[in-house]
DNA sequence: TTCCTTGCAAATCGTTTGCATAATG
DNA sequence: CATTATGCAAACGATTTGCAAGGAA
């Protein structure tokens, strides 16, 4: 199974490197469209999963039910807004000490950790003030 | 909206408050269908979502995209095997203290955080080596 | 020419929901 | 009696997949 160049794919992942917004399969849908009319959902998809599962991109549960994608793959935690459901960066220094902390008292081997964080963003805190 | 009494509701708990695996909706389903038969899938669907927005249990998202549930609504983390799928509780110290560390470059309201952390377990470890 | 990739549509799967009926307070 | 809960089945929404046709190496 050796990998063979698609347009698509190149599409998808160039993209997907313009937005810092972590999109979903269905915004990166919607979105490539514009410049390439006859790619389907279904290619999409395939193409989003082949390329997280090769490690080039992020796929993000946030809780959400829907996978978000980044194509930033450097270690860095995400913010979700309860409120708009925005999926946003954070900027902290790195937390993964926790991986020890976990192993501590395990019998198993603990490779990674997912962590995510949530409460309301900026925008919706500033727009909930104005509506009242 | 008042809450009344309902006997399916009741055997889910108590169910889930027997099990340490955190079970999918499934698995109560199939479970608490030997002792009530004509309990529905929707049924157990309802309640779950009822008890984990009153707060009675946890609902676990832990990224194999099927919902788990806890009746321990304490503090704890998890541990998601990522060869069997086996969600276990994991005994650790508090790592609240990322909390903090994610507010401190932050312009917006962070309430709270989701971690699992992901690996293989003891059990997969060593039926590996037999398997070998 | 080999075989990876696509478009399309149908299929899957976890979960939710509408509705008429049953149970609770 | 008013209202909440149930069983059943149909509906949903995100994602996957089978298949015949298209494109890359």
């Amino acid at each position: 199974m050796a990998l063979k160049y698609s347009r698509q794919r190149q599409v998808i992942y160039d993209f997907l490197m313009t937005r810092k917004d972590h999109p979903t399969a269905e915004t990166v849908y919607q979105n490539v469209r514009q410049e390439y009319p006859n790619i389907s959902l279904g290619t999409v998809y395939r193409n989003l999963t082949l390329l997280a599962d090769m490690g080039t991109i992020q796929r993000l549960r946030v809780g959400d039910g829907i996978d978000h994608f980044d194509a930033d793959t450097s270690e860095h935690y995400h913010f979700v807004c309860s409120e708009c459901g925005g999926v946003t960066d954070l900027k902290m220094e790195s937390i993964a000490e926790i991986l020890e902390t976990a192993r501590k008292d395990f019998d198993g081997e603990i490779q990674g950790h997912v962590t995510y964080f949530y409460g309301i963003c900026d925008k919706c805190t500033k727009s909930n003030l104005l509506r009242k």
